[in-house]
DNA sequence: GCGATCAGGT
DNA sequence: CACACCTGATCGC
């Protein structure tokens, strides 16, 4: 929960994401998303009252943000003094002061903060140097060094103070499993019940809060199945989101809510009431998504838990990991860093403790070697003129640190293999490959800390005797898919799918892949529509016949089976193929060792996935504004919704993009956003479906192991 | 009647 | 564990 109090010590006339007490005298207000806790006072009467005497003082807030604040009527009277700037888009605003009529101009930029629809991180450059505030944010390791707007040149901006999201910053929650590797989860564990029978729904049990969209995009994209919700006005000009939801009850995924929805579901009733098709009993699931998180020693992860009868737990977060966050803070080394949030159980002191040393004073007390240029660098970020915009490299290219960024369409290139910079090639490597996304970065930065072990709670659930059993078998098998099943239950029909992830030294020699392939493998669309469409259940035996399960809902200690399928075959098809007989009731889905797992998880179906989730991505975070089209007119959509991604690579140099976006200033002063036209500028974003980096916590695999596993791509092998 | 705050719930 | 809420009780205006 955020205790930021509004203000930055660099430019205390603006508050963000409060707008109480001081805040009430602030010349501009910035809302980062929208969550209550980053609300408070946005509605009090007398913020209202002082906006109908300050006629000048403005909201500034990403388009998406300012649509759903707008959906709800209590914030209405904020309707004319909303400016809605465009993600990714610098933006200057003139700030007046009332009472001594000074005037200064700010340029500010959102970026994609990862967290819920239409949340951004806030860049404001001005006077009193560069400042970064987070709001929440998750964004996977890397993803700091693909936002252009960061960056000056190939480097990353001089970053005075960075407000940041500590909400995870904790060594505890060391790793949280990567957003895809959760929808996948998710995804298997709804797909194997809902294609039982049509009496099959699964209720997902998610808080009122934005942010969960994307996991009802995805399930329905991969299902064709929509998700049935409460309300959907708020996303009535969001046709990506639309599609996918609906207000029609008579569907197998819900998401409904209801005050008492725990009575109904103990009355095998649906909270939006339903109960039964055709006089038919429904049988029902609860999927509950929750945040799990992994020490850094533990070594598996399991996505999927089983805390009852019919009752699931599923990996979820909208928060950075430890590792992402100090990944992200160790990627921009900021001058000063404050944490918006003390975690439970920590204090500011301690959080500071373990982000200091990201910092760049921390850095050149610690290593004198950087101090006379890093001194002279900061010096110079004060000036007035602000923006180091890539103009006198001299210097700082040897001073600081050096932070390469990571070009988006960097396809063979090597990337300098510095020191400094040595976990950022990798994540460039890593996209490298990214189009079967058989690796990613190593760990970087492998701190101290006390490891919680397999922690990850779900106490406060029913039944959780499983999960000791699961955990054994997890531990007994790290890489190859475990197919649970109760030889003493004659019948089974629950399932369990506990994806887990290992974890794996990096190495630094690897193979590459170009060795083994051309280079035309250009996108995991690609790769996914060469094997996704025909019934892909076939292949891996993951059919989904619902005869294969009986309807009991029995619980089962379990045996185990491993199959040398990936995670994808885990499926409740493959048992009954494999005559594992019903038993199986418990199915643990484990990511294999290698990436090559996660690969055909990918190519069989997975990689839809992974296009989705950049889809998210791209919406919740707009980096993609083509998609946003409808939302930036802020025209309505009549049922137009045509969710078909347009726009795909766009090809172009990432330096050149850099240079094109710093100069692309759109002015705002006060008045109505008037970004010209958004569309034209586009291109500087050039973010694809296919860019989102590699899943950010997966490892690489050993160098033989890859060559192998290239070697066999290439032949057109399978990959076990 | 409203808002703010707190406790308690999911 | 924690989130981002919601409800309900109490207090003050």
């Amino acid at each position: 929960m955020s205790s930021f109090g509004g203000r930055m010590r660099e430019y205390p006339w603006l508050s963000i994401d409060r707008f109480d007490r001081e805040n009430l005298r602030a010349r501009a207000y910035f809302l980062s998303h929208c969550h209550k806790d980053h609300m408070k006072g946005l509605r009090a009467p007398s913020l209202k009252r002082r906006l109908e005497c300050s006629l000048k003082v403005h909201l500034y807030c990403s388009p998406v943000t300012k649509e759903l604040l707008l959906t709800s009527p209590k914030y209405k009277f904020w309707e004319n003094r909303i400016v809605a700037l465009e993600v990714e888009t610098p933006a200057q605003i003139s700030l007046l002061d009332e009472a001594s009529g000074e005037k200064e101009d700010i340029v500010v930029t959102l970026l994609p903060a990862g967290h819920c629809p239409g949340s951004v991180m806030f860049l404001f450059q001005g006077q009193n140097g560069t400042v970064l505030y987070t709001g929440d944010f998750r964004l996977a390791k890397g993803e700091a060094a693909r936002m252009e707007l960061l960056h000056s040149g190939t480097r990353v901006k001089d970053i005075q103070s960075v407000y940041l999201d500590t909400t995870f910053c904790d060594p505890r929650f060391y790793q949280i499993p990567s957003r895809e590797e959760c929808l996948n989860g998710i995804l298997e564990l709804v797909r194997s019940w809902i294609t039982l029978s049509r009496y099959h729904v699964v209720w997902l049990n998610c808080k009122a809060a934005y942010g969960y969209e994307y996991l009802f995009t995805n399930l329905s994209e991969e299902l064709g199945v929509k998700v049935h919700v409460n309300k959907l006005d708020m996303f009535k000009n969001m046709p990506e989101i639309l599609y996918h939801v609906t207000t029609d009850r008579h569907t197998q995924i819900h998401a409904c809510r209801h005050p008492r929805d725990d009575d109904y579901l103990r009355g095998n009733r649906l909270p939006c009431g339903m109960t039964s098709r055709n006089g038919t009993p429904l049988r029902i699931i609860s999927v509950k998504p929750s945040t799990m998180w992994f020490g850094e020693r533990t070594r598996k992860t399991n996505i999927i838990v089983r805390t009852g009868e019919s009752s699931y737990r599923a990996c979820f977060s909208f928060h950075s990991s430890y590792s992402e966050i100090k990944d992200f803070l160790g990627y921009i080394r900021p001058v000063n860093v404050y944490p918006n949030v003390v975690p439970v159980g920590s204090t500011a002191d301690e959080v500071v403790k373990i982000l200091k040393p990201l910092c760049k004073s921390y850095s050149i007390n610690s290593e004198p070697k950087y101090k006379p240029l890093g001194t002279l660098k900061r010096s110079r970020t004060m000036d007035l003129t602000d923006t180091d915009e890539g103009s006198d490299d001299l210097f700082d290219t040897e001073l600081t640190p050096v932070r390469h960024k990571i070009p988006k369409h960097h396809v063979e290139t090597t990337l300098p293999e510095t020191k400094a910079s040595s976990e950022n090639s990798e994540g460039s490597r890593s996209e490298n490959m990214g189009s079967y996304k058989a690796t990613t970065m190593p760990m970087t930065s492998q701190v101290d800390f006390i490891d919680c072990e397999e922690s990850n709670g779900e106490d406060d659930d029913e039944e959780s005797e499983k999960n000791t059993v699961w955990a054994q078998v997890v531990a007994h098998n790290p890489d190859s898919t475990l197919i649970l099943g109760n030889p003493n239950e004659e019948v089974h029909s629950d399932l369990t799918c506990a994806l887990t992830s290992s974890q794996q030294e990096s190495n630094a020699d690897m193979p590459q892949w170009d060795v083994f392939f051309k280079r035309d493998i250009k996108t995991t669309d690609d790769s996914s529509e060469n094997e996704d469409h025909p019934p892909s259940s076939i292949d891996v035996g993951r059919s989904q016949s619902p005869n294969l399960f009986s309807d009991s809902d029995s619980l089962s200690d379990s045996t185990h089976i491993s199959s040398q399928n990936s995670s994808q075959s885990t499926h409740i098809s493959e048992q009954g193929s494999q005559g594992l007989d019903s038993q199986a009731d418990t199915v643990l889905i484990t990511s294999q060792q290698t990436h090559g797992a996660d690969f055909s998880f990918l190519n069989k179906g997975g990689s839809r996935v992974t296009v989705s989730v950049s889809h998210f991505m791209a919406m919740d975070n707009q980096t993609e504004s083509h998609r946003w089209k409808p939302l930036e007119q802020n025209k309505p959509c009549p049922g137009n919704i045509d969710s078909d991604l347009k726009g795909k690579n766009q090809e172009m140099n990432a330096e050149a993009g850099a240079a094109q976006t710093q100069n692309m200033l759109i002015e705002v002063n006060n008045e109505k956003s008037k970004t010209p036209n958004p569309e034209l500028e586009r291109d500087s974003q050039s973010s694809s479906d296919f860019e989102i980096p590699s899943t950010p916590d997966a490892e690489l695999p050993r160098p033989d192991k890859l060559h192998c596993l290239y070697k066999k791509l290439a032949a057109g092998e399978t990959i076990y």
